[in-house]
DNA sequence: ATTCTTAATAAGTTTTATCGATACCTTTTC
DNA sequence: GAAAAGGTATCGATAAAACTTATTAAGAAT
């Protein structure tokens, strides 16, 4: 038995195709079967049912898996000992990162980011945050930033900041003469939202659901963006909640419909996670160093209450 | 890197010699030499310090060693989850056990245990417990019957019994009187202990010590057995505990100077200790239900009290 | 029936792990 | 301070292995 030998089987289970986890692997696909058959007659078990089409993994192979993923990650964190000692931060980096942060986290420290650590190829990705998980597992993402707590066993997290929900109230509103607003004053059928799928939309969802039970059928306007629920609110079809970092780059003339909670303040945790088995951690402190310190002086609430990210089961 | 070059690195590292490693690993020196350059190349680090004599590890090389373990291990429980599957039980396994258990119970199940799973090769080595938890982590034992708890985080522990302690008083002595004795009448300076490195001693004095301070120069007659303890005692030289299956083969006339604990007993608890990596976990678990069952039958009090098999530091 | 997809097999090449012999370097011994 | 001993590195050869290209075989799709 070779790592080689385990890290053809994860090509294989993962793609369920030979000739796809050639190419992944570099390697020819008689390479792959010759070495997996070799494994299977080492083992003296069958890791592939080759009956199935699609290839499928035998009830042995799973259990194989697993504990090659294991024996695999375990191998590559030699080289991050190594380079750990060598105080060596660089290599490929894998980052997902959440929709409704992208696009305002990532310029606040990305620059300061690739200056200070040259060696770092930086790969970022949009994903949601079940995508994130996901590839989180399989190690197709070495690290992700997302809204926790995420409540995810294999899953650890380093939180960022809180970023609080800023209500965007056009003056046609009912709730546009208060100059700040409370969670009670929501009502979930007359605010716009993100479209499904966001962790965003089902913070906020949570938040309104402690206020009253509500119906689903009443979402009608949907978005994939805040600009466009800017836009759609403007046109009076209703409030929308914005996370903070957004609100700092609206115009002038929209910002006066911006209506903060009163504290403690609803708000989202965003972390820094990543596998638990702790790989690529000197590049995973490097960018939690950054963002954090980029972030302080961005965001200066004390009082907030952490709303949860995930989508709790509607029928209870 | 190959999972071979791991296995090679601990040899040497073991052995701090690279002709003995290359023995127990049945290659030969220059093997062993190129192979391990091979890989502190391809880290681009060294492993061992060869200028030192005997050879002796880096620092990352003390760290890789760690992660090298980690990853051997991993790899052989592969086999193990296989074999888990298949329901195979069957290999060799390196069982230690503490002198003062290995008399009385090892006949107790050794036989059952070889008729019930003949395919796996047992090799039983009486140790200490010391050096029992050495060999745990280094691998050279599979697993081990000692005297728990042991409060070590890399030890598990399966409670095979708990066996009570016998006081064994002659008639010459004060407490020949008491049908049954208490904690209480214990006076470490007149009985007689086994010598220094035994766990039953540790618990005995232990057990004393919660009495009354003792001075540690009193110790004057030790040996290394029961049977001359007994003999000891019966030449009026002070009375001995005996652990509970070591008084069902002592002669008659001998039993009577046996007094039992008034409830609850204080007792000894004896568990099948593995390694937290849980290899070979099915020979362990195969090995717990034969000893349970056996030593069920022989040791039936309920009511104990459990005496900590560790030495405590002695100035407080 | 034939075409496509995909895994297995065969045959040949390259790479690598290992070995035996030996060189080389310390440390110990006399 | 020369010789012996103990230990590692290096060299050249060899057998094993890993990999490649080309081909076959078996199902699924057209």
């Amino acid at each position: 038995m070779t790592i080689t030998q385990l890290r053809y089987v994860l090509a294989v289970a993962e793609h369920q195709n030979f000739t796809k986890a050639a190419e992944k692997t570099f390697v020819t696909q008689p390479t792959l079967s010759m070495q997996i058959q070799k494994l299977e007659e080492e083992l003296a078990i069958l890791i592939f049912d080759r009956s199935k089409k699609p290839i499928e993994l035998t009830e042995v192979g799973k259990k194989l898996v697993q504990q090659a993923r294991n024996i695999v990650n375990e191998s590559e964190r030699i080289q991050d000992i190594v380079d750990q000692q060598k105080g060596y931060i660089g290599g490929e980096f894998k980052l997902g990162v959440i929709p409704t942060v992208m696009p305002t986290l990532l310029p606040m420290f990305l620059h300061n980011f690739i200056k200070k650590y040259p060696k770092v190829k930086l790969k970022i990705e949009e994903l949601t945050t079940e995508a994130i998980i996901e590839r989180l597992h399989d190690g197709h993402l070495d690290a992700a930033i997302a809204a926790t707590p995420l409540q995810n066993e294999n899953i650890k997290e380093r939180v960022l900041y809180y970023e609080p929900f800023v209500g965007y109230i056009p003056p046609s509103h009912r709730l546009n003469q208060k100059k700040k607003i409370d969670v009670t004053d929501l009502d979930i059928d007359d605010m716009l939202l993100l479209e499904d799928g966001h962790c965003f939309r089902d913070g906020i969802v949570n938040l309104c659901k402690t206020q009253k039970s509500y119906d689903e059928d009443h979402f009608q306007l949907e978005s994939g963006s805040f600009e466009t629920l800017v836009k759609l609110s403007n046109e009076g079809l209703g409030m929308t909640l914005l996370p903070y970092l957004h609100t700092l780059d609206i115009n002038e003339k929209e910002k006066s419909n911006l209506h903060f909670f009163n504290e403690p303040s609803p708000a989202r945790e965003v972390s820094l996670i990543y596998h638990k088995s702790e790989l690529k951690m000197q590049i995973i402190e490097a960018l939690h160093t950054t963002i954090a310190g980029v972030v302080k002086g961005a965001i200066t609430f004390q009082n907030v209450e952490i709303i949860s990210p995930i989508a709790k089961i509607k029928s209870d």
